[in-house]
DNA sequence: ACCCCGATCGTA
DNA sequence: ACGATCGGGGTT
């Protein structure tokens, strides 16, 4: 099981948010694999959050590739993105979908009901997938087909088709579910 | 200092 | 189809 390091983020967006389905995401006593993406690219996307130049909530994404950059949303949720490209590219990709293997089987699809479920929060933006011991994605193995459609809940940058979901969820959780138990 | 709005979710 | 709820970003 091979961990992904700065090399697989530090990619252009859409590629990045392909590749990450199937991957397996580590969070303290989570794990689930990767089921959902979007993609945010600041160049040609005004929805994404560094379209507007850098702030201090936005600031991991003008940061290094692989940390996590974590917003509150509605006043009531919160958002994982996974930062991509290099330092003077900002962008990430939104992570949407998580199909949890542990501590309890269950389809996290939702942004919001991702990080509430694995108690992600904003003090924990910027953080880094590549260096922490509780915070890690692994490649498993899988490479899932998946469906390409528009992004979701968008006002702005709404005719990009740049989410992808895995076809068959619960087949790909069993088939990381097979490689676990045979690693 | 103030105002508007949003990369959501659950219920109707 | 819609309301809950509050931080961020832009404007005064």
């Amino acid at each position: 099981m091979e961990r992904l390091l700065t090399s697989f983020f530090n990619r252009p967006t859409l590629q990045v948010s392909q590749d990450l389905l199937g991957k397996l995401f580590i969070y303290r006593d989570h794990q689930g694999v990767i089921m959902e993406t979007e993609a945010y690219t600041a160049l040609e996307d005004p929805a994404c959050h560094a379209y507007r130049g850098p702030t201090p909530r936005n600031a991991p994404m003008f940061g290094d590739p692989g940390h996590i950059y974590v917003y509150l949303i509605y006043g009531m949720y919160h958002c994982m993105n996974f930062v991509t490209e290099p330092k003077e590219i900002a962008a990430a990709v939104l992570i949407r979908g998580l199909y949890l293997l542990k501590p309890s089987l269950t389809y996290l699809n939702g942004p919001g009901k991702l990080c509430r479920e694995l108690q992600i929060h904003r003090t924990q933006s910027g953080a880094s997938l590549t260096e922490s011991d509780d915070l890690a994605v692994y490649d498993i193995g899988l490479k899932p087909e998946y469906n390409t459609t528009l992004r979701i809940g968008l006002t702005q940058g709404k005719d990009l088709p740049w989410r992808f979901i895995v076809k068959t969820p619960l087949q790909t959780v069993q088939m990381a579910q097979l490689f676990l138990t045979q690693n």
